[in-house]
DNA sequence: GCTGTCATGTATCGTGCTGATACATCGCGT
DNA sequence: ACGCGATGTATCAGCACGATACATGACAGC
C-alpha cells in the first residue's frame, strides 16, 4: 500500500517525489517498486486528504543539500496521526503480502504489540496458504505433469520457507520483549500451532 | 499474462469461464490467481481477435426470458497459431515473473530448445536481480534497522532459492535431452479423459 | 414440501498500479 | 560546446483487483 509507504517515509523527513521513490524501492528492497504512474496520483490524494502538505521548494544558495526540486512533501500533523493509525491497525489488509511489508518496513516505527500482532497475523495467514498448497499438492500431485508439479513445488517450499522466518521473527520479538524478566531469552512459544483439522473458527 | 494462460488451457480442451478461473488458479497454485473482472474482458478480447470462440450452451426447453446462458469457450484453428508463436517467442517478456511463470505451466507444449532458451533467459534474469540485491545489501545493510534487514535478507535467499531451482531444471532438462537425442516425437497429448462443457465431475 | 446455503455461472464498476512517454534542468566529463 | 546520465514532475492507455449483482441447480434439514 502506496498509502502507508509515503506517510511512513514522509515521517522520517520531507522529501520530494523523486527522493521518495528511490528511498521506497531501496526500503522495500526488490519486494515493490512503485512507479510514478501511481506515486503522483497518491501524492496528490494524501494531499487533498490533508495527511501532507504540498509546498514549493525555495532555493537555498548556501543552505544545506536542498537540491533544486520543485515540490517538498512533508507530513502534517493530521498525517501523523493517520500514520499512527494505520500502523496500528491490525485489520485483514495488514496480513496480506502488501500490507505486511509495508508495516514492516516502518516496525522501527510500531510499538512492540502491535508488531507482534502483525507478525503473528502474518504467520497465520501464510500457514493457511501453505496448507491449502500442501493438500492442493497432495490431491492432484500425482496428475500433475514436470513442469507444472515443480512449479507447485517451488511455491510450496517458498512459502513455507516465509513460514520459519515469521516463526523466527516472531521468538525474537518474544526474547526482546522479555529482556528484562527473565535472563533466558527461549521462552516457550505457547499456544504453537492448533490446528484444527476441519476449518479455521477461534 | 492471462492471454497465454487462458490459450494455454483452451488448448487442452473448450471450458465456460467459470471452470477457466478454477484450472487457472489450481495450475498456477497460489502463483496467481486470476479475478472474473480480468477473465471475462479477456475473453471477450480474445473473442473479438478470433483466438477463441464463443458459443452459447443452451440446454433446457427455453421459457425462460432474461436468463443469462452459458457461454463455452473453444479455441481457432487461429488461436492454436497464435498460441504457438506465444509459447515460442522468447522476449523479454517471457522472463519476468509473470510471463515466465504462464509459459512453465505449459511447458509439456513447449519445444525441448524453446523450453531452455526460456528457463536460461529466466534465470539470467533472476540472477541479475540476486546481485543487484546482494550489492545493496553489502552497502546499506549496516545501515538497515533490524526489521529492514530481515526482510531484504529474507527477499535475497528466496531470490537466491529460484536461482538454484531454475539451474536443476535447466540441468534436468539438458539430461533430458542427452538421454533422448531423438525420441518418438510426442504431438498432442491425446487426453483419453474428456471433460465435457457441461459440467466437471469425473 | 419448504428453506437455507453452497457450488456453479456470467457480468460490471470504481479504484489503483504499471509501463511508456513526455518534458525539463542540473552536474560533469570531454 | 556538447552530450549524457541523474534528477525531477507529470500524464495516459491498458489491465487487474475486489466488491457486487444476478441467477440456477443440488442437497441437507426441518
Amino acid at each position: 500500500m502506496l498509502e502507508i509507504a509515503v506517510l511512513g517515509l514522509l515521517n522520517e523527513s520531507p522529501m520530494h517525489g523523486y527522493e521518495i521513490r528511490k528511498r521506497l524501492a531501496s526500503l522495500l528492497g526488490a519486494f515493490r517498486a512503485f512507479s510514478y504512474g501511481s506515486l503522483y496520483p497518491s501524492l496528490r490524494r494524501l494531499a487533498e486528504a490533508g495527511w501532507i502538505s504540498e509546498e514549493a521548494s525555495m532555493q537555498a544558495p548556501g543552505a544545506a543539500r536542498s537540491r533544486r526540486g520543485k515540490r517538498v512533501y512533508r507530513l502534517t500533523a493530521e498525517g501523523k496521526e493517520h500514520l499512527a493509525e494505520l500502523l496500528a491497525d491490525v485489520g485483514p489488509d495488514a496480513f496480506d503480502e502488501e500490507g505486511f511489508g509495508a508495516r514492516l518496513a516502518f516496525f522501527a516505527q510500531t510499538r512492540s504489540d502491535i508488531r507482534l500482532q502483525v507478525l503473528e497475523g502474518r504467520r497465520r495467514r501464510v500457514v493457511e496458504q501453505r496448507d491449502g498448497m500442501k493438500s492442493a499438492l497432495a490431491r492432484t500431485g500425482e496428475r500433475l505433469d514436470r513442469y507444472t508439479r515443480e512449479l507447485h513445488e517451488h511455491g510450496l517450499e517458498s512459502v513455507d520457507r516465509e513460514v520459519r522466518w515469521l516463526t523466527e521473527l516472531i521468538e525474537h520479538e518474544h526474547s526482546d520483549a522479555s529482556t528484562r524478566p527473565s535472563d533466558h531469552p527461549v521462552t516457550t512459544v505457547k499456544n504453537s500451532e492448533w490446528r484444527s483439522p476441519d476449518g479455521f473458527k477461534t
